[in-house]
DNA sequence: CATGAATGAGACTTCATTCAT
DNA sequence: AATGAATGAAGTCTCATTCAT
């Protein structure tokens, strides 16, 4: 009876792992973390037979050829891509695959399912927002130039990362409970974050007193549909909204803008003709 | 004698009998015509032979009559129960079969696939909402009032129907580009309702120039959003959301609202205490 | 209590049914077999209510309005339209029905089942051929013109009757074990036809002794193949193939035309100039 | 002393070892490269630790071993089992799936669908056909030994290969239109063969000239229908069709047999005593 | 006899996930 | 860490057949 004759090792971290060469592809290239040397696999095309070499001198290209993080980032942006394009449930895992030239097995290694893989997404974007909006925030002292402020940083960010939008702010809609309540907790950061400013500015007499709370969400409404609208028809243009909406919706707690924004107030006819 | 409690019965002339036909099933339906009501004969199993018997009273039934209307009507009730609860991709056909007491094929038989039943609740709502909104305006003739009007409507219908504006609200978002477009168009229709009266509010001088296309969306947005936050978590209740959201859009443009109003303008510390 | 009142009488055949008429045509015209009068239905758009009136004088069709014979007709035609061009499994009743202008029930009401419907067909044809054959074979005398007169009556049915052939030659093929043991029965009716008189002519000296069992089939799959090639293909026509069948056939068994015959024989290369 | 009876050979220098390594299954196989012979790892649940043992022996287990190849050829074999024994639209998916070992999800990962794989298993026998013919005619010279070696070596391969005939020849047939075009691109392929080298013969002098052409098509029905009446039921037996259908077909055209053949005609009464 | 809405078993197919390599 | 063949539960949809009218 014949002994199993072992054709290759390998250790990935602390386990190791032995591989009979024929799957493999023509030329592989491994390092054994415990010599500390290079192997390069052969195996003919008769497939059946293959043969471990040591190898000295291999051309390592400055990102390893396995680099885990490279890999996760190419996966992360093939799902932006098709789930921006196709929505989160037309969105197959195969096409991600595809986009992103690795496989299946790869992005189950670093995401534990397609649910996952879609959150770290919305959220790696709610991260940028909201960093966004507070660096924009830090620049001023008066509250109301920070709402101000805020909006502006919003509708920009919006307006820079249109893809990343659309999965947040359209596809992450109508998904089911799991999803709704990720959305809500995100939706609910950015509106307290307007509503403390805005109560802010009403303690500092900047604006009159009102239900602010309700104020709060009814901007976040208009913001988003707004870019909805332009992420999916391209109308209006980004600067267009920037220069309507931040106006109106200052208004709406009658809050009238500072002199030197007055004279290209939103609220003229030529603003329009954008 | 049998058991059969009644069968049929017919008039000969004047003489009125009752009949068991022996081509009858056990149970057969039949609507009087005297007086409206629905009927179902009962027969025992052993009734096989067709016996005649003078009859005056009938046993009725509450089962509903085979009647293809109330069929369309029980599915399209049970799809908006189901798809409220559970969301499009998560609503499965056997459900909406268990509570519409019909059948699959029956569903099949009056919608050609899940997605245009779905699409058939989306439009019936959005059916209602214009109807209600065009209603409103119709008894107003400054154009600000018929605004004013068509926002209280609006949020007034998404209030009372809390489960069909979740299906086309929410639902309705983020199911794949198909019904995307549904949703846009529908959008769009009540966009453009809006920005009709802002621009006739212009003309008439009774809020100031600007960008009325930007604005309608907005305001859009701000009722979508409000109405979905509380569609969703119960908050803010309907009447606060009205009581706020009318002024502060009104505001917007710069709209003061008539003296009858002023006192309780939404505007005021109190308002939050709802 | 009401007592349920009935709307309408009538007798089909031996059973008595009654019906409550808003289910109705607005104008139906029976006659009673009980009392030999003849009643129309009437009923106002409303659809709830119905009156009986007797009538006297009605208008009556040479074919009465509904036939039984002639809806039957209109069942197997537009069965058989349907199966030749869609095959048996790609065939829908909803086809048939709406190519017969009749209804589903009245479908099964003259067929126990999509099956038998088709068999039907299929048997029709199968009559009809044999009959054909044995007409033919009635005119002759000698054995070997009798099977010369099959042959030639054969291919002229087929010809004549391109689309139940399509049926009974191709369709009935491949639908499984059911329809395979009727489609030899048939096969079987044929060959054992042609089988006899090849013996007769073996008999009577026409044609030297030979394996008759096996070339009466043989005769049997070439006539098949090259109508199934025309029915599909629209060639060879059916004039070329009587030309060149007949006699390559009768050659097979050696057999020599009769002088008459012998100028024109097939196998000459005009005859390919068809 | 753990129960796993083997794990895994490496080779550490000159000194072989035994694994169990946590990570591994119960179950993995493995293919010595030494001895091409496949294997499989045992270890009991318990093993949950990784040791290491020195071993010469492994348990061999008949289980075959993941390969793509292989699980493809197994599918084409139970597919062509069930498809023969039900006919195609008989045959269940899960009939295949079952008989085939594998899953449904496998099938559908080797061929895109049950007509795709119907259609395979065609094609297979079709080429497998045409490789004998070819392989027959290419040893004659004489045009009319290489039409009457194709004979030979269609039946012989029809019945050598019962069940892919049954599958090609009759359940092929009837299957709707997308079938019947596959069918009749390969009835014209063996037609035109069979044509090519009657025009040959012609041109050779052996035979009178004719319409080939039908004649081709004559012969393909009746081989056909022969080994398809052989196939359903198991008469005549193949050596019979072929000792008598070979002299019948080459009378047909005139051609008179070579003085070997000629004491044995198949057109004697002893043969039929087979 | 005729109608057609209703039925439901069962078919094919999809696709997220697993797991041996 | 990477691969991709394999899995199978679960889904939507079809369509012959029934049956109350």
């Amino acid at each position: 009876m014949p002994t199993a004759k072992v054709a290759f090792a390998i250790f990935f971290g602390e386990t190791m792992r032995a591989y009979i060469l024929p799957a493999f592809r023509l030329t592989s290239r491994f390092r054994c973390v415990q010599c500390g040397m290079n192997y390069m696999t052969e195996s003919d095309d008769s497939g059946a037979d293959s043969k471990i070499y040591n190898i000295d001198s291999v051309t390592v290209s400055e990102k390893p050829i396995r680099d885990p993080e490279s890999t996760r980032e190419r996966i992360l942006d093939a799902a932006l891509s098709v789930f921006s394009h196709k929505g989160y449930h037309d969105a197959r895992l195969d096409e991600i695959v595809a986009e992103s030239r690795t496989s299946k097995g790869s992005i189950y290694f670093h995401f534990p399912n397609k649910e996952r893989l879609f959150l770290a997404l919305v959220e790696k974007f709610a991260d940028l927002l909201e960093r966004r909006i507070t660096e924009a925030i830090d620049q001023h002292t008066s509250p109301m130039a920070k709402v101000e402020a805020a909006l502006e940083a919003c509708l920009e960010t919006f307006g820079r990362y249109r893809r990343p939008a659309k999965v947040m702010l359209v596809h992450a809609a109508g998904l089911g409970n799991i999803f709704e309540e990720k959305r809500l907790e995100i939706n609910e950061r950015f509106a307290r974050l307007i509503h403390v400013y805005l109560d802010e500015a009403v303690a500092a007499g900047e604006i009159e007193a009102g239900d602010t709370d309700v104020i709060a969400y009814a901007w976040m409404g208009s913001i988003y549909h707004l870019t909805i609208r332009w992420v999916y028809s391209g109308e209006p243009a980004p600067a267009r909204i920037v220069r309507t909406l931040v106006p109106t919706l200052l208004h709406s707690v009658n809050y009238r803008l500072g002199p030197e924004r007055l004279p290209s107030a939103g609220h003229s006819a030529k603003a329009k003709q954008s």
